[in-house]
DNA sequence: GCCATAAACTTGAGTAGTCAAGGAGATGGC
DNA sequence: GCCATCTCCTTGACTACTCAAGTTTATGGC
């Protein structure tokens, strides 16, 4: 198997496994997926807390409809709420409430801490991770680090 | 947000792009995913071209039931059989046919022009591949360029 | 002003996995 | 020999998406 195949193959393994932990460490403390997380992370990172659904989607590499079922309970459990536009009907924004934000404070910090763990010990010396997350930019969408 | 998150995240956003390219290449020239291609391969690189569903399992980060369900529209396709063990009545072997393993060569021919693709380009020097690759290895599981 | 087209969003149906529970068979203590 | 326990596998119920279709609202040509 040639060397681009394996690292494909690998990638995609190793993102199982990093989902993995951050779910049952975001899960187990604040009762939320990584994939929550990141929702409301890039939230919390746009101007007013808030988004368009369709900018939301388009940033976090999923369908408009991945978008509308993922804020769903976002909604529900009060970390979100939706916003309409006073110029056009059609969008309703998704924002972060004051719960939210306060929520996600702490998930980032529960979120900062797992990713400290996985890139612990003498295997990951801070050039590694610095390089694997520039190599990891040539291959992904826009990325998240916006601020 | 620190180094390692980022690239965490990256890492998760990174893979999404690869699968639905994977996908799609697969799906449009072969009509399997790139899940059904990887297992597909696992079981080509096994000896005799076979595993117990529980050591599938474990090869490819799943849980047995995730290879339950995922190998069953394989046998309906004819690309696996379910074989018995002689010792053990309650291990079900998923074995290759004579057509999964000419499929599987199909695929993986495919499947290395699309990784081949990924990683073309100026912004990706051999070095890289590999660099990226060995990266990558510290984080996931086992791994499967078994051969 | 009116209509065609396009954009934002939701919804129904389907796929790919998870976990928890359970059936069937193996195994070891005694 | 028998029972408790363990292993292998499957199944039901759930989650998290996808795509295709539909609704509602905006917009530009005329």
């Amino acid at each position: 198997m040639s060397e681009a195949l394996d690292a494909a193959l690998r990638l995609v393994r190793a993102q199982a496994t990093l989902v993995r932990r951050f779910d049952a460490r975001l899960g187990g403390l604040h009762g939320v997926s990584l994939a929550d997380f990141t929702l409301l992370l890039r939230l919390g990172q746009a101007p007013g807390d808030r988004m368009r659904r369709v900018d939301l989607a388009e940033a976090l590499g999923l369908t408009a409809s991945g978008v509308t079922r993922g804020l769903a309970p976002l909604e529900r459990i009060g970390l979100v709420t939706r916003e309409p536009d006073a110029r056009d009907a059609r969008v309703a924004y998704a924002a972060l409430t004051g719960t939210g934000r306060r929520r996600l404070a702490e998930m980032l910090a529960t979120a900062e801490e797992t990713a400290a763990d996985v890139f612990a010990g003498p295997a990951w010396p801070a050039a590694d991770v610095a390089g694997l997350a520039g190599l990891l930019t040539r291959l992904g969408g826009t990325g998240l680090s916006g601020s």
